[in-house]
DNA sequence: CATTTCCGCCCG
DNA sequence: CGGGCGGA
């Protein structure tokens, strides 16, 4: 049995993130079009304002955000393309990063805007830092292909690809010399990781410019907002890797990563804008920050230091928690900035999430399959037939199109319960802290044209995940104990002609409900969702409640803990996993001992409960 | 409790 | 300026 596939638990997330800039985007998508105007001053323009413009119109003293009439004063023979319709520029945007992306081996690439993008390359370093030859490094051979070794590039491993900050690291003296020796593993390890990570790089903008005929300029770092950040230092066409050390300590001193964030202003890290950045700067200097009116665009501010406001007395993340309060700022700002001043990216973890959600989504499917099965059984009614119940268990889930919906759920819930923290007996406290977020039933889900399988796979999309979402908005390590689905808050349909159709109905489920008691289960921690092991299904069985306001259907599914060894070895969890383990195959009845698929056990057992 | 609407802020 | 996001 495998041990330890817990991926998403494990903290040996240093990831390796290339940022990708492509250089003066916009006009680098008319240059495309129009090759000639790579040798001449060219600049795009929308309303008054030149948005960009190529290094030749640089050099003659154009920039960025420049009024066209200066523009077209400083040099006349600049050409100007109207670059209002941004359609061109979002294709050529997508397309790139479908480029991009065709190379990453996971899909933790993403756009940032129409000339950014990240990517995660962790996962193609790892691999391939284990078949480095470390004899001959010099003629080392990228893999880009797990499946397919003749796929990659040569590339040289004992230096770094491209620039480095700070400027004539290691990278000169490379890997095979002495120097190795004093680095410190943690140390050498991540520096190999960077290296590898800058030969993609390198690699992959030069792919850009062969096959799109778009420049980059890149950082590589472990974090999106120093990769992001440390790229700037080399512009354009050019690549710059941040080089270890990370952490500080004795030997080494400062970390390079607060030792390049710490020169910047305050205001240039993502995610402080102007206004965040003038609180900060006023906290620091003890006055208002002074800023002048610019010409154009921003201001000439007052500048104050990542660092030093990182060092400034008593500075903390609950200080700036206290500085930056107002009514409309996110919640936990305070540390979130105490955490990026210090190049601390906690969107990284949202990479390692989404393995995890790919996950969820399969449970959620599964579990919705179920409930829309379980609607049908009980809800749906033959057309002219107002009587909710027949005598008989339908023999099949398969719908014929003359049956309709006898009631509506308008409630669609999910409730999640994590797992209680092991007692010091190893046992686990029972604990009923369950959380729930509904929503409105999609219609969708009512559909009896379509399958199944597809009506989940959008409630799943449109509903559950972002109720998921919301219930575990936390990092990764999500360690579930029950994951329940329920339809709730009834409608019936009928325009009760028969005057007392609904009360009936009533009774019925009442009935049911002191049938279903028995049979249910009992509430201890049995069904399992971890991240490290979320393939097996589980069960389904019904949880009756309140008459009124009730739920009519509710699905529960887990998956089986791989380390069931050291779970509870009650009895409840083998009859559980027991009863989890033939749910597909069929059910008995406890009542009667009919065997049947699950989904019609509850129907079953109402037939049982109908008056004599 | 969910939904709708608006605002502040950040980004390119 | 236009889009996105999160909070009230």
């Amino acid at each position: 049995m495998a041990k330890k596939e817990s991926f998403a638990l494990e903290r040996n997330d240093e990831r390796v993130i290339i940022h990708f800039d492509y250089d003066c985007f916009y006009a680098a998508v008319f240059e495309r079009e129009d090759p000639k105007l790579r040798l001449l001053p060219f600049a795009v323009q929308q309303k008054q304002i030149i948005v960009t413009c190529n290094y030749e119109a640089r050099r003659r003293g154009l920039y960025k955000l420049q009024l066209v009439r200066e523009a077209r004063h400083k040099c006349p023979e600049v050409i100007i393309a109207l670059g209002e319709d941004l359609t061109r520029f979002r294709n050529a945007s997508k397309d790139n990063y479908l480029f991009l992306r065709c190379f990453a081996w996971n899909h933790k690439v993403e756009r940032l805007g129409f000339d950014e993008v990240f990517m995660d390359v962790t996962d193609m370093v790892d691999y391939n830092v284990d078949l480095l030859n470390h004899n001959a490094l010099s003629s080392s051979f990228f893999h880009l292909d797990r499946n397919d070794p003749t796929v990659g590039f040569l590339f040289d491993a004992s230096c770094i690809s491209g620039h480095t900050f700070p400027t004539g690291s290691p990278q000169a003296v490379g890997l095979s010399t002495s120097t190795t020796a004093s680095l410190t593993p943690a140390l050498g390890k991540l520096y190999l990781r960077l290296l590898l990570g800058s030969h993609i790089a390198q690699f992959l903008r030069h792919q850009l410019e062969e096959h799109k005929s778009y420049t980059c300029t890149v950082g590589v770092s472990t974090t999106k907002l120093m990769s992001k950040l440390v790229g700037n230092l080399n512009k354009p066409r050019g690549q710059t890797t941040l080089v270890p050390p990370y952490e500080w300590s004795l030997d080494t001193g400062e970390s390079n990563v607060t030792r390049f964030l710490d020169a910047h202003d305050i205001g240039k890290v993502p995610g402080i804008g102007f206004k965040t950045a003038q609180k900060i700067r006023q906290y620091v200097l003890g006055r208002p920050a002074a800023f002048h009116a610019g010409l154009v665009y921003g201001s000439t501010k007052e500048q104050v230091s990542v660092g030093e406001v990182r060092l400034s007395p008593g500075m903390k993340a609950e200080v700036l928690e206290r500085l930056l309060i107002s009514p409309g700022t996110p919640k936990d700002l305070g540390s979130k900035i105490w955490c990026l001043i210090n190049g601390i990216d906690n969107t990284e973890d949202s990479y390692i999430k989404l393995d995890v959600m790919t996950a969820v989504k399969r449970e959620l499917t599964l579990l919705t399959c179920s409930l829309i099965k379980r609607m049908r059984l009980d809800l749906m009614v033959d057309a002219e037939d107002d009587t909710a119940f027949g005598d008989e268990v339908p023999s099949s889930e398969v719908l014929n199109t003359s049956k309709r919906w006898s009631a509506h759920p308008r409630i669609l819930r999910l409730t999640t319960r994590p797992r209680p923290p092991r007692n010091p007996d190893g046992s686990r406290p029972r604990m009923f802290n369950r959380t729930s977020k509904s929503c409105t039933m999609p219609s969708i889900i009512f559909s009896h044209k379509q399958n199944i399988e597809s009506i989940a796979e959008q409630v799943v999309n449109s509903s559950l995940l972002p109720l998921f979402r919301q219930l575990h908005p936390e990092e990764s390590g999500w360690d579930l104990s029950l994951v329940n689905l329920c339809a709730a808050n009834m409608a019936f349909a009928g325009t009760d002609s028969k005057a007392g159709a609904g009360r009936d109905i009533g009774r019925m489920f009442r009935r049911q409900d002191d049938v279903l008691r028995e049979w249910k289960v009992g509430d201890a921690d049995l069904a399992i969702l971890r991240p490290s092991d979320l393939t097996k299904n589980a069960s389904q069985i019904s949880e009756p409640e309140q008459p009124r306001n009730r739920d009519i259907g509710s699905s529960r599914h887990g998956s089986e803990d791989m380390d069931r060894s050291t779970q509870d070895s009650g009895v409840a969890d083998d009859v559980w996993n027991s009863e989890a383990e033939t749910a597909e195959l069929g059910q008995a009845c406890p009542v009667c001992g009919a065997h049947m698929p699950p989904f019609a056990v509850a129907a079953h057992q109402r037939f049982h409960s109908l008056p004599e």
